[in-house]
RNA sequence: GGAGAGGUGGCCGAGCGGCUGAAGGCAGCUGCCUGCUAAGCAGUUGUGGGGGCAACUCCACCCCGGGUUCGAAUCCCGGCCUCUCCGCCA
């Protein structure tokens, strides 16, 4: 969420970023509502001092034995009055917070404009693709042919969608977790933390995924708590309405969860493999700095990520998302895209984000300045380290060997209990 | 699931219809003092919003939302959360 006093005074701005995004929300409607809503109060307040006053007296005058009916009397009316003017304010409140929380964030000025996925902008690439000899296989059949992924099995219990892992593909995804979680708590620096997979419906908001996109999320209507869409959600909301200590700052954590996304709107897209389904598992990293560090702690965020990518050896390359491609909660936006050699092309894998005090905002998140004083907007970021199940597709078409099996880089061998390939299983 | 107790400022904790934006303590800040550190003394310190160039001033906020009242942190109703005991359970 932007600050309404912000908005209030860069109307222009903020109307070009939302035409840069390719979104709408009606900011001349935002601001007749909240000059509205200031004439109300004005008023509201005007009466409210009036009654604190006379109420005084009354209590005074009460206090000496006498008894002011006609002061009680006239006050009625005023607070019948007050009562009436906030009632007014309160639904001008709400239609105005409804227009607030779908204004996007402003993207940093070293953010492209765009209009689409095409100007994104390539910052670098790391490694090359991989040559082979023969025609590499996409990941789905080698998973299969090796009994590693199931995906019959998985659509027979939950339907299209989901994929169940067995055997050594099981094993795979499991050193996968923990290769990624040792790699960021040991070396990096980040606390390692274990969520709820269902959050309350304000964490939603908090972490700005909601009301924008609850179409996408899976949501347990009984109790109204929605199954988490990535770790991001319940780690934001670790520190939701807290002041922290400016000495303790930053916080990192890292995050294994499962991820759990609807998807709607996108059938017919990837609709095999592993590429797009309902369950994944993600390593999630979070931020929460000082302001004036944000984009330097977004640098170091996105070196954490690849350094993961780096150590399994595949090739990727990193973005810079455009206008019209970065998240609604974003100012800027580092995308990973690992290499698929099967299908050619790069595939998003991670997504390394600095919100600046946009969900802090929302959810409430702020510090207090070594030097004493007010009480500050954290900032936030976060990226995946990485989508699990997305590695595991790189990892299978990376390696794959002539004979249809898989090499395991180096770095995983020791989470494969010292196994250096898997070749086709029974059972 | 049943029975109780409770949610107050950065933290701890008093208050239980008007003199309370809220005692006291801790922490923070500012002076003084002190070879240094620690301690001590004095002062000061909540958040959000409105108006004013300003000093300043007004309004709201004691978990959240309603209600009673001229007046609510304090009384009533609903919700959320926490704790204790019982039951159930991986």
């Amino acid at each position: 969420m932007l600050d309404l006093k912000f908005i209030r005074e860069n109307p222009e701005e903020v109307k070009k970023t939302l035409k840069n995004r390719g979104m709408e929300a009606d900011i001349d409607k935002l601001l007749k509502l909240d000059r509205e809503r200031r004439n109300l109060l004005q008023k509201a307040e005007d009466l409210k001092h009036k009654k604190n006053i006379a109420s005084a007296q009354i209590g005074k005058l009460v206090g000496q034995g006498e008894d002011p009916k006609d002061k009680i009397a006239e006050m009625k009316l005023v607070a019948q009055k007050i009562k009436e003017i906030d009632k007014e304010v309160g639904e001008i409140d709400e239609k105005l917070a409804k227009i607030a929380l779908l204004v996007p964030n402003i993207p940093h000025n070293s953010v492209p404009v765009g209009s689409g996925p095409e100007d994104n902008v390539e910052v670098r690439r790391w490694g090359e693709p991989s040559k082979f000899d023969f025609e590499p296989l996409p990941h789905e059949e080698l998973a299969d042919a090796l009994g590693m992924i199931d995906f019959r099995a998985a659509s027979k219990i939950s339907g299209r969608g989901f994929a169940l892992y067995r055997g050594l593909g099981a094993r795979l995804e499991r050193a996968l977790i923990n290769f990624m979680l040792d790699l960021h708590t040991s070396k990096h620096g980040y606390t390692e933390v274990f969520p709820p997979f269902m959050v309350k419906r304000e964490c939603m908001i908090g972490a700005g995924q909601l009301p924008k996109l609850e179409d996408d999320m899976y949501r347990c209507e009984a109790d109204d708590l929605f199954l988490i869409p990535t770790a991001e959600v319940p780690i934001t909301n670790i520190h939701r309405e807290e002041i922290l200590r400016a000495k303790n700052l930053p916080v990192y954590y890292c995050s294994y969860t499962a991820c759990f996304r609807r998807e709607a709107g996108s059938y017919g897209k990837e609709t095999k493999g592993l590429v797009r389904v309902h369950q994944f598992n993600k390593i999630e990293l979070v931020k929460f700095v000082k302001p004036e560090t944000s984009y330097e702690e977004l640098e170091s965020l996105l070196r954490d990520a690849e350094e993961v990518l780096q150590l399994l050896g595949l090739h990727y390359r990193v973005l810079n998302l455009c206008t019209a491609d970065i998240s609604f909660a974003a100012s800027k936006c580092y995308d990973l895209e690992v290499w698929v050699p099967a299908e050619g092309r790069y595939l998003e894998i991670s997504s390394c984000s600095n919100f600046v005090d946009f969900q802090a905002r929302r959810a409430g998140i702020r510090y207090r300045p070594e030097k004493g004083g007010q009480a500050e907007y954290v900032h936030t970021l976060n990226g995946s380290a990485m989508a699990v199940g997305r590695t595991v597709v790189a990892l299978l078409e990376t390696y794959q060997q002539k004979d249809g099996s898989i090499a395991i880089p180096e770095v995983l061998r020791p989470y494969m209990g010292g196994l250096q390939r898997i070749e086709a299983q029974r059972g």
